[in-house]
DNA sequence: ACCCAGGCATTGG
DNA sequence: CCAATGCATGGG
């Protein structure tokens, strides 16, 4: 009883770029993969779950992506369709478009070559703001294995789990899957006592209800940033890269950051810029700065796999 | 044995 | 207001 859906991004957009993107951090999970062609993840639609497979059917220039959803029962009403479509567009990047913040890097060759390189990569999200709170504050100052061991720890005690026509997925736990766990039991799978702190406070607040991702979308980004900054464990480095990663916002940009500190700088001056210097100069791409941020970390990311 | 990794809150000057 | 410190784990 499988369903299909299209999806159109807007172009430029490379699926192999963004796939690789997404999946960057996420290869040890297993219900998250990337294989070259086809990206499958499960798609949480209230209660029942569904492996989504999506492919590239078109071009750089002239982008489709293809989604079979299986393992369900019954076909899909038009609602769950369209929630599936909403996420499977979240997910990959589909809105949005890099092209303005192309014509912005033009201008610095160092820039211009770093667009070239990951052309076709957009801004995708994660799955929920929930969870990209959860996944920031597990994976602050310690290295990407160390957070998804913890990530998956804490998935295989308080996440949704099982199989999908052989294939098994896990999924993060809502905020009510976590809103009612102890400091102890998270600090028993490794969590330090803070981060273990900051995870439940941040449970409790979606759970309540206090803090919800619809309550953000018609604000402005400064004030998302005021409303996500009042939380224990986001600071101003995490709050921006919700704003990215989370919200999908095209123009925040996490300054404190040491490795785009050094990165962009290298690549601009030559070395390493201070904090004040890299916010004046990320100034010059606004509203587009969301995406330096993305093929900045992106080239980050690429050196290390090269190097290691 | 150390040190660090896409920070943060707290504390002590 | 700025600098130093503890936090947790796993890999180099």
């Amino acid at each position: 009883m499988n369903s299909t859906l299209t999806v159109t991004p807007g172009a430029p957009y490379d699926f192999a770029a963004n796939a690789g993107f997404i999946t960057h951090y996420r290869g040890r999970e297993g219900s998250d993969a990337f294989d070259g062609e086809t990206l499958t993840r499960p798609i949480d639609l209230c209660g029942k779950v569904a492996m989504a497979a999506i492919w590239s059917t078109g071009t750089v220039d002239r982008p489709e992506l293809a989604v079979t959803l299986s393992g369900l029962s019954r076909s899909l009403s038009a609602a769950e369709l369209g929630s599936a479509t909403q996420q499977v567009e979240r997910v990959t990047g589909a809105a949005g478009s890099p092209q303005p913040f192309y014509e912005m890097a033009k201008e610095v060759p160092a820039l211009a070559t770093l667009a070239e390189r990951f052309h076709g990569l957009h801004l995708t999200r994660a799955t929920s703001l929930f969870e990209t709170i959860a996944w920031a504050i597990l994976g602050q100052q310690i290295s990407a294995i160390v957070a998804a061991s913890l990530r998956s720890r804490i998935t295989e005690n308080y996440g949704r789990s099982g199989e999908i026509e052989g294939a098994p997925y896990a999924l993060f736990p809502h905020a009510e899957q976590l809103a009612g766990v102890t400091v102890d039991e998270l600090r028993a799978l490794g969590l330090s006592q803070r981060k273990a702190e900051y995870t439940i406070g941040i449970a409790d607040e979606f759970a309540s209800g206090r803090l919800t991702e619809d309550g953000l979308t018609d604000l402005d980004d400064e004030s998302v940033e005021r409303q996500l900054l009042k939380i224990r464990g986001i600071g101003p480095w995490t709050a921006h890269w919700l704003l990215i990663r989370g919200l999908g916002r095209p123009d925040a940009f996490p300054a404190g950051d040491v490795a785009l500190q050094k990165t962009l700088g290298e690549l601009v001056t030559g070395k390493a810029m201070s904090p004040d210097e890299l916010v004046t100069y990320a100034g010059h791409f606004r509203p587009y700065r969301s995406y330096l941020t993305i093929y900045l970390f992106a080239l980050i990311r690429a050196r290390r796999v090269g190097a290691a």
